[in-house]
This record gives structure tokens, C-alpha cells and sequence, in this order.
DNA sequence: AATGAATGAGGCTTCATTCAT
DNA sequence: CATGAATGAAGCCTCATTCAT
């Protein structure tokens, strides 16, 4: 693995265990094992550390979970194929997922970034909206439906991140139910 | 207003807007109109001041959401009544919602506290199980019930602080649809 | 008891149980069950409440120890019976012994002060002075006899302090062979 | 000079000639023309630093008095020449004595270190135990016999930093006479 | 490119002192 | 006189960042 991997998957480790405030530059270079003066080779700033971690973590989920979209598919079959991606990515991925849910609302991210991390929803917004327009999906604004079902399914898999195919099950059907007409 | 409730209000609010680690104690004495010193009168440290300010809004939010649950009412009603009253706690009180948000993960807050705020939600619990034995609440584990809604709440009332009477009900209707049987 | 007194006394216990830097104001305030206020009715400063405590504490060492000189005695008596009555006091008083050497080379006793504690002790070397006349005294520089003699017996009570008569005489009988002619 | 000698030096410095108190790490970075934050590389805190400036003192006073124990020599020339070293050594370094005699009797001073210490003069206790053996030392206990020289010895040196040989023959004349039989 | 000693701004906290009651 | 809440200067310590090697 490239010194560079070390070192996000170091920090990435020890924003999620310990919080922000508790991880210095210095622990993060210990646990990459490489000197703390490397770390400012590839990354300018502590800040910009998590913003490139945040961003990452944000694009390697989206990606996940909107790779499977097919157009050919049902749209009830898209979405609930969506949940189970996400679901999916979130089991395998808890130290991104938390990474996540620790600094989503934290200034420390730029503007830029957040903005970034938008665009790349908007697959599924298409879907919703086609949704609503063929009656199988409550006619509420998208984002609310979809801030909706990502918080229902956020708050769920940090609770219970040892979820077995049943748990899946309940959640996608939860989900699911939450939004149809 | 005493000067203790001045110190929690500043405290609160800068927490929110500004994240803990960018808020610090000369920061919140400032907006308080009080010497540095006077706050360690009332709070010994900036982690009791913290664990004060959580337990004290999550004491206010379950007393508020739990304050209406009416026995003789249906328990349809019951579970609605309580998802609109927490949304209205949270229309009317953003920053104690913010603030339990950006704090409920963090290690700062002490196992006390955390067990003292997890007891108030006992009689949610019991209205949730009268449902599943009755069949009109689906058959899955109570704590995963009140999560998936909770979180779903939670997210969609960040995410727009500013919600009609319009919003509101479309939330509590995905919120019922999501565990209905 | 005074106020006063009470304020001395908690002062001078807690100066030598805890030393200068742990005994706060307000520590001391609580021992001498008064407010921290009280206490600035009676010393304008901490300071002066050790400067005084420091004048009181070696003003009655002195006047104790010096008290029996008699010229109608021996010089040899009137020396023994002084290290006598200093090591009795320093028996009785241990903890005005104690503060005395916690802060007789504190810079924070005023010059005023250590002045004022010298004066005390001419009887006791125009005695030393005629000892060596006499030629029973070594012809050693008085103050240096003093010192000498001063600090071992200093040194022996605080390291023992409950010695008893056998103890007392071992004492003196070193005090009186190491100045003796 | 390695940048931790200057700190030590700088703080054995400014401890002895302000007080603990008034030594701040400020202080002591400014004195040792190197930033605070570089003092904490070589010692984790002010207390730590103490510790070891307090033993480090401490063992170079006893190895110094000590240095010159020889088996072969008579007891009352070993015992003199102890005092001898030991003055010796005050004298030579007067901040170090006076650094010891300012935390002997400080509760920072770690149990741990205070013991490291105290084994050091194992030897000396051995000549002493031979001396009244011998019959040429007075039957005290030993214990109290070296707290009196040394008490004795060490107000002397730190009553008179400027002694000539003069002083110094006088000053173990006594403290021999005091203990001889 | 890799390192880590050096730096000092800034954070939390203590405490002598004041002053309104 | 007695009180103790209020104050803020100053202390100890952390840590992001730099820079000489």
C-alpha cells in the first residue's frame, strides 16, 4: 500500500475512535508509521486531510451504491436496490460511514466539497422523480423523501452494525414502505 | 435570566454553530457577558459544562415528546402524537437538537449521563410493543423501530429547519408507513 | 479564639501540610470557617499573611529559647539551657518549625522582616562571645557556631519529631562537644 | 551544550534564586533560549523536570562525597574526609546544594525518587556503624548522628557560600568533635 | 522524499483579589 | 464587619506546522 493510503487509513481509523479533537498529527503519523513531516508532503493541512478523506469516503459511497442503477429495471426495484447498496457499502465500510456521520455537519468541510459530494446524487433523484411521475412513489419533495430514507437507514446501521440478512430485510422494507404511495 | 442560564445559552448556541473544538471557553464567557473564572463557578470543567448541556436538552426533549402519551388513547394515535411532538420540539428548539446530534456519538459524554437520558424513553418502548401484539406495528425488534423513525426524523428536520404544517405531515405519514404492519 | 487567630492557625497548618503553592486563600478561608473576604479584613495580601505569620512564628522561637538566659549562670549552663529550650519548642511548635524553614529563604519574606528576626538573637551571641573569652568556646567565628549548631539541631527534630529525653540529651551533648574549646 | 542541559541548568537557576512558585516553564524557555513547547520534547511536565533535577543533583552530591571511601583508611580519616568531599562539592556547586535543600521536604518530590536517593549513602551508614563499634564514635543512633552533621554542614555552607580553608577547618573540626566519643 | 526536533499560539484551568450586598 | 460571586491575569500544557538535515 502507497505511504499515502497509510496515512488516510490511519486517520480515518482515529477520527472514528477517538473524535477529532483527540487525534493529533502526530498520532496519525505514529499509526502510519512514517514521520509527521511526510504527512505535510501529501497533504497541506490537517484540515485538508479531512476534507480529502471526507470527499473520498462521500464519492466511494455514492458510487457504490448508485453503480447498480439499471434504467431497464422496475423503479421500485432501482430504489430498493439503491437501500440495499447502501446498506450493503455501510457494513463493509463503517470507519467511511462513520467518517461521515462525524464531520457532515462539521465547518471544518469546504464549501467546495460539500457541493461536490451533491452532484453525485442526482442518478437517484431522477429515479424518485420518474417515481412520482408514475404514481408508485408519495408525491413529497425528493430531497425529503430521500433525507428521509438516508437518515432512517443511517441512524440503523450505526446502531446495529452487525446487521444479518433479516435486519436488511426489515430496514429495505421499512424504507420502502416509508416512501410509496 | 441567571447567569447560569446565560453561560449554558452561549455555550449552546456556539457548540452548534461552531463546533466544539472551535469553541472555546474565553469564546463562550465572551457571548455570556461573564468572566472566564465565573463559569468555573458554575461548571468545573468544559465537560461538565457539556454533559450538562446534553442531558439537560435530552431530558427536555423526551419529557416533551413522552408528556402527551395518553393510555386511553389508540395507539396509532399515541405513536403519531409522539412523532409530532418531537418534530415540534425540534421546530422550536433547533439547538438542543443540533447540539444532542453533535454530541450523542461523542466519547466526552459520560456513561452516566448517557444511561440517565436512555431510561426516559421507556414509555415509548411499552407503546411500541402494545402495537406489535395488537398487529398494527410490524414484527421487528422495538429498537430498531424507534431508530430507523428517530434517525429519519431527526435528518429531515436538520436538514430543513423551517418546515409547514404541509411538511410535517408528510413526515409523519412516511414515519407511520415505515412501521405499520 | 479571635478570627484572627482562626485565620493563622488553618493558615500555618495547611502552608506546612500542603506547602505554599497547594494552600489557596479559599482553602484557607474553609479551614478557618470564615469567607475568602474575612480574610482580607485582617491581611491586606497573602503575602502578609505570611510575612506575618513568619515574624509571629520566629519571634516566639526566639523569646522561648532566649527567655532563662541568666548571667548569673554559667556560659556553659546558659548555652546547653538554650538548645534545651529551642529543641523543646521545636517539640511543642513543630509546625511553627516547620513554617519557619519552609520560608527562611522564600524571597517572599520582606528584607523588613528577616531584619526584624536577627535583631532577636544578639543575646545569644554576646553569651558565645564571652564563652570565647573565657576560652571554653572554640575561637571560630560566632555566627558560624551559631549556624553550625542551629542547623543540626534544625535538621535532627525535623527528621524526629518525637524524641524523647535520651534523645534530647544525645542532642545537646553533640551541640555542646562541637563548640566546646 | 545540549539543548537539554541548558534547560536544566536554566531551571536548577531560576528555581534557586525565585522559588518554585515564581519559576515559570516560560521562564525557564526564555532563560534557556529555546521555545516552551521544547522543553515538554525532554520532560513531560514541570513536576517531571524537578524530579529530575532533584535527583540528578542528589547523585552527584553522594557519588562526589562518597567517591573517596577507602576501606584501608582509619575510620575517623574516612568520616572527615566525607565531610571534607561533601563541602567540597557545596561549594563548588552552590545551586545544586541549595536546590536540595529547597524540595528535600516537597510533596512533588516522588516517593520513587526520594528512595533512589536514599540508598545512596548505604556506605557511609557502614563507617559510622564501625566508628561507634570501635568505640571512636559516640553510641548514637547513626541515623541521627549523619542528620546532625549534615544539618550542621549544610546551614554552614549555605550561610557562608564564600568559605576559605580556613572555614572549612573549623567547620569539620566541629562536626568531628560533635560526634567522636 | 523522509524525518522529527523546535516552535509558540492558544486552550483549559486556577486563584489572589475586589466589591456589592 | 462578614460574605462569596465575579473577575481576568497568568500558569501549565498541547499540537499544527515548519525547516534543517
Amino acid at each position: 500500500m502507497s505511504k499515502r493510503d497509510n496515512i488516510l487509513n490511519a486517520a480515518i481509523y482515529l477520527f472514528v475512535e477517538h473524535g477529532e479533537q483527540a487525534t493529533s498529527m502526530k498520532c496519525i503519523a505514529k499509526r502510519a508509521e512514517c514521520g509527521i513531516g511526510t504527512m505535510y508532503n501529501y497533504f497541506p493541512s490537517k484540515e485538508k486531510l479531512i476534507n480529502e478523506l471526507y470527499l473520498q469516503s462521500k464519492i466511494k459511497y455514492s458510487n457504490y451504491m448508485l453503480s447498480a442503477l439499471n434504467t431497464e429495471d422496475s423503479i421500485k426495484y432501482n430504489i430498493l436496490h439503491t437501500w440495499r447498496k447502501a446498506i450493503e457499502f455501510a457494513l463493509e465500510n463503517p470507519y467511511k460511514i462513520k467518517f461521515i456521520e462525524l464531520f457532515c455537519q462539521s465547518p471544518i468541510i469546504e464549501e467546495e466539497v460539500k457541493n461536490a459530494t451533491l452532484s453525485s446524487f442526482l442518478p437517484l433523484i431522477e429515479i424518485f422523480e420518474k417515481g412520482k411521475t408514475d404514481g408508485i412513489v408519495k408525491n413529497i419533495d425528493t430531497l425529503q423523501l430521500i433525507t428521509f430514507v438516508k437518515g432512517a437507514i443511517t441512524a440503523s446501521i450505526i446502531s446495529k452494525p452487525d446487521m444479518n440478512p433479516d435486519d436488511i430485510n426489515s430496514l429495505t422494507q421499512m424504507a420502502w414502505d416509508a416512501i410509496k404511495e
